[in-house]
DNA sequence: AGCACGCCGACT
DNA sequence: GTCGGCGTGCTC
């Protein structure tokens, strides 16, 4: 019997591939485990195993498999189930849900490597000069890649030389694969077995009396050994000794010391938490768990309200520490900036070494180990706390995910597809393994807080802060006035410099929000009016002063400032708008004696940026942070009396139906940073529209008003959470023809669909990369079927791929785009 | 997605 | 004349 299997290669291609294997491989495959194929004329790919059958496809001849690289699935089928889902949900493929889930270094590429042909007789006279280039290095390198020889020959197209070498059997081609996940291994030293006995390790010191340097080294080690049995690191006989890694070399070479290695994880914890005793709840946070409980009976997902500082994550703790008892893994979600240093060493200090972390600043390496220890189901990978990627982990059996920050926009991914919302795709998940699911938020989104109203959520709230800290006082200052009665200072009110003031003077500490980096947004000429654009997107370029620069934050285009304007060449360029460095200049003049920091993506680029700030921000070496964002996210500070929102505003603007909710949740957000211990915090919020009804329900807290008027609006105007939406993209480098194929395109849309769709229209950006966008939003009411929807939006697909001109347009699905 | 193959302008 | 530009089609 015949033996093939159908694979997954992870590229954005519908099909499976069918390759033909050995009896004894069909014998060992198991679906989930991965294999090396040949794809297209050389390339190998990794491909996950889907299927082990004994149908021989009719079409074509299936190609073997060139090896397999797992000894046992490192994929479950819950997880193949549910990446199925994804695929099918947000409109992908489910090679891109694959490549996306697993970390890179399981997905090795081949790479073509050129040898010297081993039975090569060369006649150096017969090779032209490029040809002779490339053997000649080859006499230096056993094997070269290609982009090497590119650069040897200094040209681009190699392969007509390469060709040329081979047909005078010159090289040889080999298409190599590597396993790019290596353990870590950490260097020991031991003393060398031959100086074990005392007479003889006595000998040994008189023969290095005259090498002091070296018996240190022997004397340090003697020492560790007696402290403690554990083998001793090198490094830690360096620091013991005061010797260099010279001196250690030369007794190692002198066989007096030994050095082995151990392999050792790379996402051990190493502190000594998890003995913390899980704090008993107050009041309000007993009945938050009870009526969590109540609604996992139900078997349903529960959101629970709770205010900022409520002490949400110690009902949390209280779940995971019931969910590990029952021997299953729990899930804890967090938007990628809110996974701080702090909270996750609180969940250590509960949960120990059970706690593993998974997100995007970890390399491949690091990753590769969690998702093997949360296959196999270790203790340390009990917990796992992570961005929304680690809702792809090989989880088994589990019993709880939390989503914490549920309202947080960042959950949903944006590109590149899979664009999946990681809150959704958990609630999927949590079906598919009988979890339960709890959503929690100081500001649920609309649609979370509607199915906790309709039922299809259990609902629980906290609306104490812990400790009874009251809320913040909220006031807001009406900007135009301020500046009418001339009372601004450069972007403060006179209010909000008070304050400051006091605050200082108070010696407590002050967070500033502004929802903008870099120095100004835009240069503009007084003169003609003209500001630099980005070459490449059709935005204006934004001033950073720490570099004198221009800069593009779409594509990373940048440019010194010009002297003068490029237009009409008068030396009057000047700064509108402005951002978080602009903020900070500010500060500089208005209170020199005070330390101030600015937080946001320029500062806290690195492993550790983000960490750094927060961490003297803590130890209060920094009397005022401004920042974006970035600071509205799970950071507990105890000593913030002040926050000061410059301008509110900027979000208030946004194009977007969503904008004021999300204006609403991130300013109740900021303030929630202020008076986290007994004495009342203030959040000043400047506005040049401070009766703006969101801002009202803001300063009042009136969570509720809030929902019952946007869901009104969203109804009226057909928007989620009642209605569905999928945003379809058009992109292309060729204006006209990106025009024609997105129009051609909403025609047919709107034969099945009417009034539902809407545009096509230019995205506030309609240039990026040199890549035109045009996009097309499709409104599905709750009366339609969102699945018959894709379907036919699929099937338009297809004829618009049968017209030859509008195949190369980029359709981009986004369905509930955010 | 890559990556080959294939047909047209800008240089040695 | 070649080199390399991109449009087109295929990948088990």
């Amino acid at each position: 019997m015949e033996y093939f299997i159908d694979v997954v290669l992870p590229i954005p291609l519908e099909k499976l591939f069918t390759y033909s294997i050995t009896q004894a491989e069909g014998e060992n495959l198991k679906p989930g485990m991965r294999v090396a194929v040949p794809f297209g004329k050389s390339k190998i790919y990794t491909g996950l195993v889907h299927r082990v059958h004994n149908e021989p496809p009719q079409a074509y001849e299936a190609k073997e498999i060139d090896r397999i690289l797992d000894e046992h699935p490192i994929v479950n089928p819950f997880q193949l189930k549910h990446w199925q889902w994804i695929a099918e949900y947000y409109m992908c493929t489910f090679g891109e849900v694959f490549r996306s889930a697993v970390p890179s270094a399981f997905l090795l590429e081949s790479e073509t490597l050129i040898l010297l042909s081993t039975e090569a007789v060369i006649e150096e006279s017969a090779l032209e000069d490029d040809e002779f280039l490339v053997f000649e290095a080859l006499q230096h390198q056993s094997s070269l890649k290609v982009h090497e020889v590119s650069s040897i020959v200094d040209r681009k197209n190699i392969l007509p030389v390469l060709n040329r070498l081979i047909e005078k059997n010159v090289i040889l081609l080999k298409e190599e694969i590597y396993e790019q996940y290596k353990p870590k291994l950490v260097k020991y030293v031991q003393l060398g077995k031959e100086y074990l006995s005392e007479e003889k390790l006595e000998a040994l010191l008189t023969d290095l009396s005259r090498a002091p340097k070296q018996s240190q080294v022997v004397l340090a080690l003697f020492q560790l050994q007696a402290v403690s049995q554990k083998p001793i690191k090198v490094t830690e006989l360096e620091q013991e000794s005061g010797a260099s890694k010279a001196v250690i070399k030369a007794l190692v070479d002198k066989q007096i010391l030994e050095e082995y290695y151990i392999r050792r994880d790379r996402v051990d914890y190493e502190g000594d938490g998890g003995d913390e005793e899980v704090k008993s709840l107050n009041e309000y946070q007993e009945k938050a768990l009870s009526d969590i409980h109540k609604g996992f009976e139900n078997k349903k997902p529960v959101l629970l309200h709770g205010v900022t500082s409520s002490g949400k994550t110690e009902v949390y703790v209280q779940l995971i520490e019931d969910c590990i008892n029952k021997g299953k893994q729990a899930l804890y979600l967090l938007p990628e900036i809110a996974l701080t240093t702090q909270l996750i060493g609180r969940l250590q200090e509960y949960f120990g070494e059970k706690v593993s972390v998974y997100h995007s600043k970890y390399n491949v390496q690091e990753r590769v180990e969690v998702w093997n220890n949360v296959l196999h189901q270790k203790s340390k990978a009990q917990v796992v706390i992570g961005a929304r990627s680690s809702l792809f982990l090989p989880f088994s059996k589990l019993g709880l995910i939390i989503i914490d920050e549920e309202h947080e926009g960042s959950f949903k991914q944006f590109d590149p597809a899979p664009r999946y919302h990681a809150r959704d795709a958990a609630i999927v998940l949590g079906n598919l393994h009988g979890s339960q699911v709890l959503l929690g938020s100081a500001t649920p989104s609309i649609e979370s807080y509607l199915n906790a109203k309709t039922g299809k959520y259990g609902f629980a709230e906290i609306k104490r802060r812990f400790g009874n800290v009251l809320m913040p006082e909220i006031e807001l200052v009406d900007l135009k006035e301020q500046s009418r009665k001339k009372l601004m200072k450069g972007h403060f009110s006179e209010r909000l410099f008070l304050k400051i003031e006091e605050a200082l003077k108070e010696g407590e500490q002050i967070i500033l929000f502004q929802n903008r980096r870099g120095y100004a947004p835009i240069v503009e000429c007084t003169t003609c009016g003209v500001s630099p654009q980005c070459p490449n997107c059709d935005v204006s370029l934004t001033y950073h002063q720490y570099k004198k620069q221009l800069r593009c934050h779409y594509c990373g285009y940048h440019t010194a400032l010009p002297e003068s304007c490029q237009a009409c060449g008068s030396p009057t360029l000047d700064t509108k708008g402005f951002g978080t460095e602009q903020v900070e200049k500010e500060l500089e003049t208005l209170f020199p004696d005070a330390k101030t920091w600015r937080m946001d993506l320029d500062t806290t680029r690195g492993k550790h940026g983000y960490e750094k700030i927060i961490t003297a921000f803590e130890q209060q070496e920094i009397d005022i942070l401004v920042g974006t964002q970035m600071l509205t996210k799970g950071l507990d500070f105890r000593n913030v009396s002040l926050v000061g929102i410059m301008n509110a505003d900027s979000l208030l603007n946004f194009p977007d139906y969503r904008a004021h909710e999300r204006c609403f949740q991130l300013l109740t957000q900021v303030a929630g940073r202020a008076g986290r211990t007994q004495k009342r915090g203030k959040v000043i919020v400047q506005s040049y529209n401070p009766y703006h009804q969101i801002l009202t329900q803001m300063s009042t807290n009136d969570y509720e008003g809030m929902f019952k008027e946007q869901l009104y609006e969203r109804e009226q105007y057909k928007y989620p959470p009642k209605n569905r939406i999928i945003k379809i993209t058009f992109k292309h480098k060729d204006y006209n023809r990106l025009n024609e194929a997105a129009e051609w395109f909403a025609k047919g849309l709107r034969n099945s669909l009417a009034g539902n769709v809407l545009g096509p229209e230019y995205p506030p950006v309609a240039r990026i990369r040199n890549q035109y966008l045009k996009n097309v939003l499709v409104k599905i009411p709750k009366s339609t079927s969102v699945g018959g929807v894709k379907k036919g939006i699929r099937r338009l697909e297809k004829s618009f791929n049968a017209i030859a001109p509008y195949r190369s347009v980029r359709i981009i699905y986004n369905v509930d785009h955010v």
